[in-house]
RNA sequence: GCGUUCGUAGCUCAGCUGGAUAGAGCACCGGUUUGCGGUACCGGCGGUCAGGGAUUCGAAUUCCUUCGAGCGCACCA
């Protein structure tokens, strides 16, 4: 819609023109100021430009009125344009808002170590993802979900070893001391179980055979993760593993030294990459004295193979502690000889919980983190989507998981919903059928009516501009605002019993969709209809 | 110290490449249809957009600077 009247305003101005939202929606359904920079080159006043401009549109076929205010260029959109592309959208529903972009795109994100569970930070990181991924789609994209799976290093022997040290006090009661590092947690009990039946109490007391439980749980830890995170309605096209990597190094390294013979060099028996002549702080180590390489090195390998694989564009979600990685992971792509600009990193900032006001803590290592899965089942997998997707990304985060267990307007994602469910209550309660109600025009609706399918109609800009801007708090935003529409047309407006009582419900049929598919961008099932029990 | 993200209402946050009177929700106070889910709606209270400077028709938004906060600054992943 806003494509239309921006093309053909780009046509009729030969330039590219600003378009906003009026303040005031008695303004009209779009706006430019384009007067005011004009105003400067015909050195004329914005006001004088204005006019002229506006009484130059008169044989709109989209527009019903242009009219100038204050030097204000404002457009009303004509019924006819409305009315069809209401009609196209409800016939079409599953083509509301799509688009056929046709940039392949790799999206990496969470990937988190298969050492424990998802906790709270993780479950930003996933939900942003899987929301980009989810617009992505919708818009045509041909994108694909990655997870990044850190089989290999240090943090794999801990894992061993922190199983065994629980078996050894739990399941053979010895008594035994936890080292500040080794991992704790529910999750442990699952696994040193499960450790039992596959090998026997024995693996435990024999150290020689910690890496070999230690092998066998990461794929157990995989398991519990990939389904903390399908109850959130996320999932994944591809899992790399970094263990699959290193074998590849050697040919990475030679590749990265025939684009410049100074990318790798040895120093003090390690192999270093020359990152700082390419923006770093400093060169980094890449294999130790003892022949081992570093997280660096396989990193390095994973990205080369992102870029044999041949996508037009890359997108890393990362935490924010990971930020000062950037460089060097950009330093090692360009010796590789691609492009860094097609390499786009987004940080996914800290949250903090509150629940009543206590604060939770996070720390990554200690047994009382606070899990993905726990928040899941205290507020619902919905709720949790909605909070996240909601705060923009690179801003940390705090909030209160109580607000999240309400069932009144204070509850974005309950009123959200609610919006939803009051619409098909009313459908079904018409006597009118479905024919009926689709034959009917959207021509004449009052004012507010007018505003409020305008509104429903602007999902497919949101959608774009979410996607685009990388921030998919656009669209919890446009949500809660439809929704917020709607109540007040509910509350002001008799429907059933009407003159217009097909024409309304039609109006309310686009709602619907809107909130519908916007919601199913977030992952989130729209429901028909709200129950005072149904405390997620 | 260096890098980075930020600082908007009492609290949690929006505010897009500079544009019309800086917006929501929570909290607090007061209201509402003979009408379809009051699980809703409306109004009030509340701001020196951290401070200062610059750019221009115009700055919460861009630039500089001071102050304050989070995160990072490994041969851990």
């Amino acid at each position: 819609m806003k494509q239309r009247v921006s093309a053909l305003l780009r046509e009729k101005f030969g330039r590219e023109v600003v378009l906003e939202k009026p303040k005031d929606r008695s303004f009209g359904h779009f706006a430019t100021p384009i007067a005011f920079s004009l105003a400067k080159e015909l050195r004329k006043s914005p006001m004088v430009i204005a006019e002229d401009l506006a009484s130059s549109f008169n044989d709109s076929e989209i527009f019903t009125s242009v009219e100038s205010v204050k030097g204000y260029l404002n457009f009303r959109l004509s019924e006819h344009f409305l009315n069809d592309y209401a009609l196209w959208a409800l016939e079409n529903e599953n083509d509301f808002g799509k688009q056929e972009k046709k940039e392949k795109i790799l999206l990496e994100f969470v990937s988190a170590n298969p050492t424990g569970p998802l906790h709270i930070g993780h479950a930003r990181g996933a939900v942003y993802g899987d929301t980009l991924y989810r617009l992505a789609k919708h818009l045509g994209y041909d994108i694909t979900a990655e997870y990044y799976v850190n089989d290999a290093g240090n943090q794999i022997d801990l894992l061993g070893l922190s199983i065994a040290l629980y078996a050894r006090e739990n399941i053979l009661n010895e008594s035994v001391e936890y080292p500040e590092s080794y991992y704790r947690g529910e999750y442990l009990d699952g696994l040193a179980k499960g450790a039992v039946e596959k090998f026997g109490v024995e693996i435990f007391s024999d150290e020689s055979r910690y890496k070999e439980l230690a092998l066998w749980a990461k794929d157990g830890v995989m398991d519990i993760i990939t389904k903390s995170l399908a109850d959130t309605n996320i999932f994944f096209d591809t899992f790399v593993k970094e263990s699959s990597l290193y074998s590849e190094w050697d040919r990475v390294m030679d590749k990265m030294a025939s684009t410049d013979k100074n990318a790798i060099y040895k120093k003090e028996d390690k192999v270093w990459l020359s990152s700082e002549a390419k923006g770093d702080d400093n060169d980094r180590v890449v294999v130790r004295e003892d022949g081992r390489p570093t997280y660096l090195a396989g990193d390095i390998v994973y990205h080369n193979q992102k870029f044999e694989r041949g996508y037009d564009h890359y997108i890393n979600i990362w935490g924010a502690d990971h930020h000062g990685y950037i460089p060097r992971v950009n330093a090692a792509v360009e010796y590789l000889g691609y492009d860094s600009n097609k390499l786009e990193t987004l940080l996914a900032q800290m949250v903090s919980l509150l629940k009543d006001g206590e604060p939770y803590k996070m720390s990554k290592r200690a047994g009382n983190v606070i899990l993905m899965s726990d928040i899941v089942e205290e507020i619902g997998a919905d709720a949790l989507r909605f909070i996240f997707a909601s705060k923009k990304s690179d801003t940390a985060l705090e909030f209160d998981l109580a607000e999240f267990k309400k069932q009144d307007s204070s509850n974005p994602i309950f009123y959200v919903q609610y919006a939803h469910a009051r619409i098909q209550t009313i459908i079904n309660k018409s006597e009118l059928s479905k024919h009926e109600i689709m034959e009917s025009s959207l021509m004449g609706l009052e004012e507010n009516a007018d505003i409020l399918l305008f509104d429903a109609l602007l999902l497919p800009e949101v959608i774009e501009d979410a996607f685009s801007s990388r921030q998919v708090q656009k669209l919890t935003d446009y949500l809660k605002a439809l929704a917020a529409s709607l109540h007040k047309f509910y509350y002001d407006c008799k429907i059933i019993g009407s003159d217009d009582e097909a024409k309304l419900l039609k109006l309310l049929l686009v709602v619907a969709l809107s909130l519908k598919t916007g919601l199913s961008l977030m992952g989130i099932e729209a429901k028909d209809h709200m129950s005072r029990e149904d405390n997620a």
